[in-house]
DNA sequence: TTTAAAATATCGTGATACGATATAAATATG
DNA sequence: CATATTTATATCGTATCACGATATTTTAAA
């Protein structure tokens, strides 16, 4: 019975990272990383997005979220800018070009979590005790 | 409606996210790295789990599974034998400490998933199109 | 004004993952 | 059975990602 549940817990994890793998090659097709894509999607969400908001959200490190964004602003993705009332801060934005990514990313993870979310759900009931 | 479903992707990978950290915390927390925690339990479920298979259940390339497991085994996780009907392969296997410390964050994580798979679940019901 | 706190940035290090390539063993083919 | 091909694992160079430690700049407190 505990050998089972350690069953299940391996087979929750394994519909999990097939997810997250299936996530990392549609951002690889639009040419960028995964966790690029997950910056893009908290950036876009967020009614106040700045490098603590990120760092919050997406459980990281300040100074983890500052090369992260500096990465997406290179590669044209995002874009800083010093918010004038406090300028310690940095308030970030989509690029036209990040917003075209993220759209076309999200609607292939809602396509695929249409496919799969069954089988991720059934494997998370099948962990938990009742 | 879109905006919506949006957001609510955005709302699951946050939760999906959250179980991962307390995950990278947990396998911290024992002395080892996240991913060798995942490679622990690949390895102790299957019935004969050599590099190769490590690699098809972790979504990951050869190359990769290999520097993952060599790493393991240095950190006394893991032991490599020769397949001695097929010299080409590498089976592995659990040293007694990568046993222990696997059963304690197996424990661990049924634990937490008791806390917020229900939140998991949730949101993934949400963001799957009805 | 000096001190402390907050927000972001930089630097060095290590894990992780990959492509390309190499080596060794098993299998297929002529 | 000798050689070619395939299979399994390993090595090397490179990049992302994340972190701790530390620095810089700006705001807030004393």
């Amino acid at each position: 019975m505990n050998v089972n549940r350690l069953e299940r817990l391996v087979e929750f994890r394994h519909t999990l990272r097939g997810f997250l793998f299936f996530s990392e090659e549609a951002a690889a097709e639009e040419g960028i990383h995964a966790q690029q894509y997950q910056l893009m999607q908290v950036v876009f969400a967020a009614t106040e997005p700045t490098i603590a908001y990120v760092a919050e959200r997406m459980y990281l490190k300040h100074n983890s979220a500052v090369e992260l964004v500096g990465r997406a602003v290179e590669e044209g993705l995002l874009l800083r800018k010093r918010d004038l009332i406090d300028a310690r801060r940095v308030v970030l934005k989509l690029t036209p070009r990040g917003e075209r990514i993220l759209m076309r990313l999200v609607d292939r993870h809602l396509l695929e979590l249409d496919r799969v979310g069954p089988q991720i759900k059934l494997a998370l009931e099948k962990v938990m005790s009742k």
